[in-house]
DNA sequence: ATAACTTTGTTAAAAATTTGAAAAAGTTAG
DNA sequence: CTAACTTTTTCAAATTTTTAACAAAGTTAT
């Protein structure tokens, strides 16, 4: 099958195989078979089969999965070995947080430029890369050419600046804010984090419970 | 409909339509159709309708959905006006910045306190309010009885910490941190926001364009 | 080498979700 | 007040996703 055939719902559990294989392959543990991903992951083994096979029989009758060979594997269809040209826009606490705290590099991006309106924090280290100025960010992406943002800003300058991202290149966003790229721009990857999202989907259930 | 019997993906997409909403009550909007609702939010029309009248027809026929009737009614439902003593557990850059940058007190929830296991942060003002020491949590939570936990810790400390609160009677979980609450407590409302699993699949899709 | 056992790959059925379309109800304009 | 129009509600069809079951293949123990 065509990685660009498989379904969202398998996308979306792709991730989680390759944490808990890290996860496993890291215990040491060599050989896993579809019942025991089952009970420790909370997919049903039917499921998880499906899945993998998606993308051709990675395991074997009788014995399972080869912890090690599934890992690379899947790490390959996620593409975490790449080393896609990012910038960061919007270092305010979140914008800090996320440089600070995530492993861009393990997970196939490159972190090369930050970005703030701010003048103020112009200069300041995070992440060992001085914030730049957003004025410098038409100039940093024609001689850089990154091809994903991750967006920390709020929603009201973020269609400015994703119109003209999009204009420079970028092909992926990784997208904070609460403007809606992907309605404005259908032709471009974006990944929404709607931290305020799943904060009410969380008071839903804790009222219903 | 009971609230129970909403589906999963209907819950899904109740927080976009009230962030929608109340931008659009905002800029003094009375009334909106699913047609115009679904041309700004990306959804099919039919959808829409679909949705919201699981929880009664709030629409008029010719006429379409009052903003400000349809927001409150859909606040009510995710619970947004609930005063959820929530307390916070890891006071690293990822915990800080959740704790300064969320409106928890627009979403349901109430903050009340922040803990961290580094005795050197113990007394930083965070929000306005002093880290503790982790090891006041005990004494903490028998005393204020807080029902929600936002986590922002590294897995390894998670599944005692986890453990400990879901005994003091804690009931639902902000989680940030790889642990998998929901496998192990699934008496418990989980709220995962797994940023590395976003990015991977992020990564995917921007290889696969 | 053989037999019993395990576990995948695969197919089919079931369940859930999304889309489409028509009937019912209300609005608006003349 | 009537007729044309808009839009929801509701029902049915189509699609997607999940679950179940079984045959095929390989492993392990004797």
């Amino acid at each position: 099958m065509a990685k660009s055939d498989v379904s969202p719902s398998v996308v979306k559990r792709l991730p989680r195989y390759y944490r808990f294989l890290g996860e496993i392959k890291r215990a040491g543990i060599q050989r896993v078979s579809s019942g025991e991903l089952s009970k420790k992951m909370g997919f049903t083994a039917s499921q998880i089969r499906q899945d993998l096979n998606c993308f051709g029989g990675f395991g074997q009758q009788g014995y399972g999965y080869n912890v090690e060979q599934l890992y690379d594997e899947i790490g390959k269809i996620l593409g975490v070995n790449q080393k896609a040209k990012t910038v960061l826009i919007g270092a305010g606490n979140l914008g800090r947080a996320v440089a600070s705290h995530m492993s861009f590099e393990e997970r196939g991006f490159n972190l090369i430029g930050i970005f703030d309106k701010n003048q103020a924090l112009a200069g300041q280290l995070v992440r060992n890369m001085p914030i730049r100025h957003i004025d410098g960010l038409y100039d940093f992406c024609r001689d850089n050419t990154p091809t994903v943002a991750v967006l920390c800003i709020p929603s009201e300058s973020a269609k400015e600046i994703t119109d003209e991202l999009v204009k420079l290149g970028v092909k992926g966003f990784w997208n904070f804010s609460h403007y809606d790229i992907a309605v404005n721009h259908p032709e471009v990857a974006v990944e929404n984090v709607h931290l305020s999202d799943s904060l009410m989907k969380l008071s839903f259930h804790v009222n219903n419970l």
